[in-house]
DNA sequence: TACAATGGATAGGCGTGGCCTATGACTCTT
DNA sequence: AAGAGTCATAGGCCACGCCTATCCATTGTA
């Protein structure tokens, strides 16, 4: 059973005639009563009865006709949500950040996309690296945002943007006018960091040894509120990255001279891995709308 | 986008492999492949990630599956549907027989088949031959029971009976008591006939002919039990076929001596019209349960 | 009664397309 | 490093759906 024999058959029991049928589906006529045979060959039955110059559906076909059309209903409905899918811009997507972006990209990010796209359906996961790494290997998320670059070549990724890193200090702080500083200047002090896992906390590290400087960390933290805080607290000073800054703290925020001292953000995806329309404008969205 | 396509969709879909969804589906790999690949050409996008050792499905393929599966599941309904109302004798069937027949037939028939073939559900309609043959070249009825021969050769017949003509008589008649009577023998009783229209006038008018009588008609009805009521009432004499005698009344049947005056019961269909299981059983009842 | 017109069936040939096997590219495991 | 597993590609074969031409039956008309 086929469905250009259905789409025959319809047509045939539409028009009354084979001749006529064959016409409306672009078919010869011949063609057309050799698929309806096949048809009713394989079905075992008769679907119209010849009557030398006209035709009528038998029983059976009358029973069959709205089964026919309800395979094809069902056939040009899956055709249709197909295109809807793939012409709006619906659909879920989901995607993941790190921490140390979160706060500070999304909330922009999220509400423009929302006012572009009001028929998408963004959900947003906040963890660490690794743990999204393995949530896009899933396939529980569609794309991430962290910091590049990410090992795994199962992953594509693009940059978005790329921030200096800058030492926070009390606003009481010796350095704290300077306009840059060197890592190496802050050899005494003792350091508020990030927790083990988060990526940022490798970034700042990479930052001190390429300093030859081994901080003394006295606090880790998830997030830099706290670490800012801590420091205008007068515990220490940290190293963060440039949308991390709260201007409106008594903290003060000094370029760290090291041209290596940065943090590229991107976004990163399966490789291979089909993307919606939706997909699409959300990244394009992060790599064009990003200052 | 073709049925097979679809299955094979299905099959990656529930195995989650290219691989095991051919197995499943008794083509090689490279043959499901081609053709999931063909079906994501028309759709214009992707089911399936293809993530090099593992597949699985997009979202466009999560939304797809359903759809596709709707399609198949109404595929087998339909398929179901054919069978069964193949398999067993269920289905309508539209019979028509002439009002000469009705009474005695039809009673014994009916409820004999109703009783072996619970599942049919079977009509009835009671008119005149040309009605009859009119309703059958218009689909309207599936059978008829009616008088042998009938013109047309889109008709195809089946006797199931002959009977002999029956002379009805007053019980008090001259004649009651006789074995036999030639047509001649009445020539100057009033007759009672059935009105125009009805076929066995025909049949008692040519018996009447061929006995050259022509019959003082004072009385038509339509059916024989008003006739043979006349006839007891010695309004005059009727004729009726062997069927219509009715036992119980003060009448006397005469067989009348002429070997052709007789009349065929059969049922007529349509040349070239399928039948259903319960028609082709209706009919061999006809034929095998009438004595 | 013959003839044309209409409608479906049949016959034969052609070409697309679905299927196969063999092989390649790649990943993951041992 | 080798092997197993997976999907993609390539090339060839053949079935089958399509076509045109024709036949046959029915129907309407001169």
């Amino acid at each position: 059973m086929e469905l250009h024999q259905l789409r025959y058959f319809c047509s045939v029991a539409d028009t009354g005639s084979f001749s006529r049928g064959a016409e409306q589906s672009h078919v010869s006529q011949p063609s057309l009563s050799q698929q309806i045979r096949k048809l009713e060959d394989e079905l075992g039955a008769r679907l119209f009865d010849r009557l030398g110059r006209s035709i009528r559906l038998t029983n059976l076909g009358k029973a069959f006709l709205p089964r026919a059309r309800s395979v094809l209903r069902e056939l040009e409905a899956a055709r249709g949500d197909v295109a809807e899918q793939k012409g709006s811009a619906g659909g879920a997507i989901n995607i993941g950040v790190i921490p140390t972006v979160a706060p500070y990209l999304l909330p922009a990010q999220l509400s423009a996309f929302a006012r572009a796209f009001p028929e998408a359906q963004l959900t947003v996961m906040e963890d660490i690296t690794p743990v999204l790494l393995d949530r896009l290997r899933a396939g529980t998320i569609d794309l991430a945002i962290l910091a590049l670059p990410v090992r795994g070549h199962e992953f594509e990724s693009f940059p978005i943007l790329t921030e200096r890193l800058f030492a926070a200090l009390p606003q009481k702080h010796r350095f704290a006018r300077r306009k840059s500083i060197a890592l190496k200047d802050l050899r005494s002090e003792p350091f508020l960091l990030l927790r083990d896992g988060h990526c940022f906390r490798e970034t700042a590290v990479a930052a001190c040894d390429r300093a030859r400087l081994h901080p003394q960390i006295i606090f880790e933290s998830g997030q830099f509120s706290s670490l800012i805080g801590m420091v205008v607290a007068g515990m220490g000073v940290s190293i963060v990255p440039e949308m991390a800054i709260e201007v409106k703290t008594h903290c003060r925020y000094v370029r760290i001279a090291d041209q290596q001292a940065v943090r590229t953000i991107g976004v990163v995806r399966l490789r291979g891995r089909s993307c919606t329309r939706a997909h699409e404008a959300f990244v394009s969205q992060l790599r064009d709308k990003t200052v």
